[in-house]
RNA sequence: GGGUCGGUAGCUCAAUCGGUAGAGCAGUGGCCUUUUAAGCCAUUGGUUCCGGGUUCGAGUCCCGGCCGGCCUACCA
């Protein structure tokens, strides 16, 4: 702005309708100056938008009246009469505001109402000559004013970073955004439902740990200064929900946050929110009959389907019994060939390249096979898949296969080519899962979590355990493209 | 961390070979009593992400930085 401009001519050229922030600003003072004051004011709902939309039955003209609330997202006004819609948490409703009804001087008033302000209206339903159930409004108070224009009515807002950064704006003009938000609610409540109709506990363990296992990740460090000692944030549930397993608390659950210290990308988020549920007397296959009923009726009760769509290729078939099949099998399939388990290190990095994956060749032998599985396999399987049989080295917390040392008692399930659940018939031998441990820390991948294998010497009755990553369900059960999607508030960079 | 693509008005996007930065929506002023991205007339609005450089001249080319998308790496 031109330095040489005196304070008047500045104001005059900033209302000129330019400087949309100012122009809002003028309104709200001006409004102020004749004694009103939207920021003081309120308004008494009777229904949300959807409800007084179905007071209406088809074959009626008109309805009784209602009281809604929301904020103004469209604004159509004409000389004598206007159209405008209110969005609140359940939808979008229409309202007509006639001159001849509420007034002269309120209807001048009423056309200073902005796109964004938030406004009270009350009137009778009527429909609308093309249909639309419409409130014709007796009685409007605006309750809160926007000071800042909302972004475009027909595109919406696409710029992702703002997407991310400033949610609210994103959730006013996106629909898909909102319902997305609302599904993974549902979702997420019907996941509590499915657990509470089993009679499992709902629990909270802490996310403030001093010894951060469970899983191999890389924690997030802090400070606790009355203590004056380290924490880590959580990065899994499973120590301690087995520790209530010794406690006697035989089926438990918890879904909550956790923290792990590496990369962003589209799946992954370093806080997301984990599922993980502990049954006693069970076992992976105990596990396998719960995670598949689980899925199903979350998806039944909170999609209506069980039938995902999806961006590219066929849909998810969420229904029947669902596919089971060995690690080993589908590695001999992939890398085609039946001795790949009797191969040298070596052999194996030569037919890793002739497939074209990158393999560290500094890796373990079992990590080159899992490369295989995670680089060719994992992303094929879109069908909900129960891969069984896993080499033992890959998790140490589970009990090993009795008729076959090498791999354990677990299953992954791989739904939309990626890794949703594991679930395990939980190690409860405390030595076995002590040298279990022991081998992993020399990778310096998990912590000793010693009380943890003191409880497990009070005895931890047989049990079956299942973890579930829930923004990742929510990516294929709301067809997202990327986990940020799932996220309401996604970590970013601090701008 | 590496590669790659991008950042232009409040929002969605243009701008030819390096040659006066434009449009739609929103806003402002009018007209309009059943609109549906309402319509019609007029009109305001720019640190082209930031900082350097090359050039008579840079949104455009070069270098550095910031932020983001995608791919990749790390990731039980």
């Amino acid at each position: 702005m031109n330095k040489d401009l005196s304070p008047e001519k500045e104001k005059s050229k900033s209302l000129d309708g330019s400087d949309q922030v100012a122009v809002r600003k003028d309104k709200l003072d001006r409004m102020r100056e004749s004694g009103i004051d939207p920021f003081r004011a309120n308004w008494d709902q009777t229904h949300v938008s959807m409800d007084a939309v179905s007071l209406l039955p088809e074959d009626e003209e008109v309805g009784p009246e209602v009281s809604v609330a929301g904020r103004i997202v469209a604004f159509r006004l004409m000389g004598k009469a206007s159209f405008l819609k209110i969005l609140d948490r359940a939808g979008k409703i229409q309202s007509y505001v006639r001159k001849d009804e509420i007034g002269e001087d309120e209807y001048a008033l009423f056309k200073k109402l902005d796109l964004g302000d938030f406004i009270g209206i009350r009137g009778p339903l009527f429909r609308t000559k093309t249909g639309e159930v419409t409130i014709r409004a007796k009685e409007y108070r605006l309750v809160s004013k926007a000071l800042r224009p909302l972004p475009e009515k027909w595109h919406g807002l696409t710029d992702n970073e703002q997407i991310y950064r400033q949610r609210y704006l994103d959730l006013v003009v996106n629909d898909d955004s909102r319902q997305r938000f609302r599904a993974r609610s549902q979702i997420i409540r019907e996941i509590r439902e499915f657990f509470w109709s089993r009679d499992f506990l709902e629990v909270e363990t802490p996310m403030l740990q001093s010894v951060s296992g469970g899983a191999a990740a890389r924690p997030f460090r802090t400070h606790f200064n009355a203590l004056d000692c380290d924490f880590s944030m959580r990065i899994a549930l499973e120590l301690h929900l087995k520790r209530l397993l010794v406690g006697g608390f035989d089926r438990v659950f918890e879904v909550g946050r956790v923290f792990r210290n590496e990369g962003l990308s589209r799946r992954h988020n370093p806080e997301f929110t984990m599922l993980e549920a502990y049954q006693a007397y069970s076992d992976y296959r105990g596990m396998m009959e719960l995670t598949q009923s689980l899925i199903q009726q979350v998806a039944q009760n909170a999609l209506g389907t069980l039938t995902l769509d999806r961006t590219e290729g066929a849909p998810i078939e969420l229904s029947g019994k669902w596919r089971e099949a060995k690690y080993k099998d589908l590695i001999i399939e992939a890398v085609g060939r039946d001795d790949w388990f009797e191969l040298p290190k070596e052999a194996k990095l030569e037919k890793a390249k002739e497939l074209k994956i990158e393999v560290d060749p500094a890796l373990e032998d079992f990590e080159v096979t899992n490369d295989v599985f995670e680089k060719v396999i994992e992303h094929t399987l879109i069908q909900p898949t129960f891969v069984t049989h896993i080499p033992r080295e890959l998790c140490p917390l589970a009990k090993i296969t009795e008729t076959d040392s090498s791999t354990i008692d677990v299953f992954e399930l791989c739904i939309n080519g990626q890794e949703i659940a594991p679930a395990y018939s939980e190690q409860n031998d405390p030595a076995v899962q002590r040298e279990a441990f022991m081998k992993q820390v020399g990778e310096e991948t998990q912590e000793l979590d010693d009380d943890f294998l003191t409880a497990l010497e009070h005895g931890m009755p047989p049990a079956g355990g299942m973890g579930m990553g829930i923004d990742r369900l929510v990516i294929f059960l709301t067809n997202a493209a990327n986990i940020r999607d799932t996220i309401l508030f996604p970590t970013l960079r601090p701008s």
